[in-house]
DNA sequence: TTATAGTATGACAATCAATTTCAATTGAGT
DNA sequence: ACTCAATTGAAATTGATTGTCATACTATAA
């Protein structure tokens, strides 16, 4: 599966006209081989590891083009920072996010997917993505 | 309901040593006055309308204290933009967002209320919020 | 009402994430 | 190898938000 998402955005970059290069190459690897939650520091150091040269920069114009390419997509916790996760084909999840350790536990729920259409058709609304999270405390820190 | 609003404002004011000042009630009434969906620029500007002297730092602090207070909630769209929203007393709504004109559309559905606090059980979570939004293009945009 | 102590204010500086600029470099097709 | 547009890193910039600080104000006591 790394391999097709290498392939997904390697199409993407060329039927775009756009270059494949070292530092992005890296940016794509790290990014591959991380958790499925990345704020861009994160990520940021986990490339400086591999190559001290590649900038700040970079990064972020390299998960733009994640997102854009559809391997990544943005995700907002409010608290400031822009995370990115992988993005699995048709696949959508949504998160428990816990406020007091900050980790973010995945799930899914096939009957709210449909809930969220149906509710969407009586406005006459056109869904693309939506966000589903909750925000408490986990089990671990209720202990 | 807005003087009740007021008045659980002042109560928390008063409850926590800090003061009524002209500034605040200008900007409270600018708030509840207003739609629900407000970025802090907005209102800014509906303040500076009413006593161009209030700085952008007043309304920043005091929307801060409306969040405390528990008469306004904050709200991320993903846009950069920190929007505030009326607390109605135990009600939770969720968000249609247009990713065309920016429009939002509120609904509530128990359903799904009752299916998030059945995961969140699942996994051992303790909900204290919870954020539901569905980005699309509205009706008005689509015909 | 006046004094008092602590809070609030506005102007401006500072911060933080994110984006843009720009000169120098590099990739891909010819 | 050559050309040209795309890419890069460093630094400057933006835009939202927060912090600082001297001055002004509020609420309570006296």
């Amino acid at each position: 599966m790394k391999r097709s998402k290498k392939k997904q955005f390697h199409e993407f970059m060329s039927g775009k006209g756009l270059k494949s290069t070292r530092q992005r190459d890296v940016v794509l690897d790290c990014f591959l081989a991380s958790d499925r939650h990345m704020s861009t520091e994160e990520l940021y150091m986990k490339v400086r590891a591999k190559n001290p040269t590649i900038g700040y920069a970079t990064v972020y114009r390299t998960l733009k083009l994640f997102a854009e390419s559809g391997i990544a997509r943005e995700i907002h916790f409010g608290d400031g920072q822009t995370r990115y996760e992988h993005v699995a084909e048709g696949e959508h999840h949504d998160h428990l996010v816990c406020t007091r350790c900050g980790s973010v536990q995945e799930f899914e729920n096939e009957t709210i997917e449909r809930l969220q259409q149906e509710i969407a058709d009586q406005f006459g609304f056109q869904v693309e993505t939506h966000k589903l999270e909750l925000y408490g405390i986990c089990a671990k820190c209720r202990q």
